[in-house]
DNA sequence: TTGCACAATGGCAACGTTAACATTTGGGCG
DNA sequence: CGCCCAAATGTTAACGTTGCCATTGTGCAA
């Protein structure tokens, strides 16, 4: 039985069916202009024959792929899970699929992530940029593939959406001013960071528009290890009462670090974090930090891309601004 | 300029270098039999107009699409990062592209992953399982769609890749009791999750076939909290001397809860984990664990489905072991 | 009875690519 | 000089689908 056919294509449908290819698509697009017995018949035969319409001859027709392609320098990023929950979420709203490819990053250039996607069954594509690429400012994208990239610098032919790393830094600071504390310290990340620098530039700028020159920073490189070594550097600065790290590794790394010189938290010293996520790995903490919606900011990518579905629209840039959680961190000095 | 063509066809870059079509197919393929000045020509042609081989029609003429499906009915899940970056690895490697899919699991079935898949531009299909299909035992892949499952039951249909969950709880009570603990306590997690059944089994049989009658486990939740929980309560009990967590999260927990009685790690009790997920996060401390490499998993069922390309080979069961990481989380008896 | 509108269905072509086969050209050799 | 071979290029058809237009059938008003 079942011998392994080629393929079924309407072609076998309609003959069994005892109707016309035409009359087929039309059934399998449920077309009100086809008699429902007749429609009845058809999917009958569809069934029989296990009939399944082929992608590659549809969209050969239509001249479109349904498809949304990522690009991603590096799968393995803070927040790619949740980025791609939100691609693949926007994507199913709109009927969409998501095709994912890695493209090596030598060079670090927009141009090889585009000539890559151009090869591949695509409608747009999503950039997710996490360094600055060569060619950022001169790169246009191909023709009517609409792109989108994630990132925070705007682009003046493509739109961009990310988290606002700027924010979330002016939250964290305000809401340590507000709780009576002077100034505020600062663990930052290494310099080729984009987001990273922002956070820090966020940071430096809140603090002036508070009035208070920023203490001078540590440089650490996103583990908890430097944070460690931050939090044991700081642990002996009498002005400091409160520190922000530019990730929660780091801020956790620095809780313990404070803690080997003796220092409680939150009593002797506040610390705050960003990015949520430390999750269920810390059992006795709950740090105050802020939480981005990385699935907002992927579904908004493939929105941009899918929404528009012809209609081309024009070149947007999109800021998703987090939320401050609030942990048992943070000491109330007022 | 550059009014919006529709878009640009090998007809239209044959006319341009005055060939026919097929020597510019011919060019496309790189094939030895097209004089190179006419390939320059052909080439100069696709330039000048911004040719790129459409997907579509050379999909339908070859009636393979080179792209590998990927269903997932929970993309956020511990190690699918890594998976996708192995797939993306073996995509490369072969000149296929990935296809990502989030199946909304009511009801969780295979069915309902191969359905999804059925109509969009795929050649085979790797389906993420977390829990146990209601269909495991009836499902059958679609026919001409290679499907590999990863998971660690065995599928007489499909082919099954997976870390091994047994082997690295071996893994673990062996290095234990060789370094003089008589026992191994262990923190389990709930009781739907297959690969931490496994490991509770691996714990089990181990210490059995050590003539050692395993002790009463505590059931954990995955997260830190539960861990936390577990080691205040094994703190009092004199027999324990060394324990084993089902994952990280909860080791860690188990070291915390385990300090807050008064109880050091290692000197008084020996802990560690699975899964080599703390990461840069916790800065004072190397687990015990076990690190399974999941990239490896993505592509192995990437490779299974490209790498046949055709030649449909048999249904496979791979388990990849893990690798035990020493940290300074157990101490040595002897 | 004829004419007409409308519902249901069929025929044909085209989307872009390439495998298979056909044709042309040039060169070497008897 | 004619023959044959190989290299280079061209022609045709087909992959599966669906938009467009044509055809058939049915009921109803004139």
């Amino acid at each position: 039985m079942a011998a392994v056919k080629k393929s079924v294509s309407v072609k076998d449908v309609a003959r069994l069916a005892g109707v016309s290819e035409q009359t087929v698509s039309r059934t399998v697009h449920d077309s009100p202009s086809v008699r429902p017995e007749t429609k009845e018949r058809v999917r009958a035969a569809m069934r029989e024959l296990g009939y399944r319409p082929n992608f590659a001859g549809r969209s050969l027709r239509r001249g479109k792929f349904k498809t949304v392609g990522v690009a991603m320098f590096n799968i393995t990023g803070t927040g790619n899970l949740d980025r791609m929950e939100g691609f693949a979420a926007a994507a199913d709203k709109h009927g969409y699929a998501i095709t994912l490819t890695k493209v090596d990053g030598h060079p670090y250039t927009l141009e090889s992530a585009s000539s890559r996607m151009s090869a591949l069954p695509v409608d747009g594509m999503v950039v997710i940029m996490n360094r600055m690429p060569a060619d950022f400012g001169t790169f246009e994208p191909l023709p009517g593939m609409q792109t989108v990239l994630v990132t925070m610098l705007e682009h003046p032919l493509c739109s961009t959406v990310d988290n606002d790393q700027f924010d979330c830094s002016r939250q964290v600071v305000e809401y340590l001013l507000e709780r009576g504390h002077k100034t505020v310290h600062f663990i930052s990340c290494p310099e080729r960071s984009l987001s990273g620098m922002r956070r820090e530039e966020g940071w430096r700028e809140t603090l002036r528009a508070h009035g208070i020159e920023p203490p001078r920073l540590i440089r650490g490189d996103w583990t908890a290890q430097s944070g460690y070594a931050a939090g044991q550097a700081l642990a002996d600065d009498p002005t400091c009462t409160a520190i922000y790290a530019s990730n929660d590794a780091m801020a956790y790394g620095c809780i313990r670090g404070l803690e080997s010189r003796g220092k409680c938290v939150p009593q002797d010293v506040s610390v705050a974090g960003v990015d949520d996520s430390l999750g269920d790995i810390v059992p006795d903490r709950r740090l105050t930090t802020v939480r981005f919606d990385n699935k907002r900011v992927g579904m908004w990518a493939v929105d941009k891309i899918a929404g528009a579905d012809g209609g081309a629209s024009g070149v947007e840039h999109m800021l998703i601004p987090g939320v401050l959680v609030e942990g048992d961190t943070v000491r109330d000095l007022r």
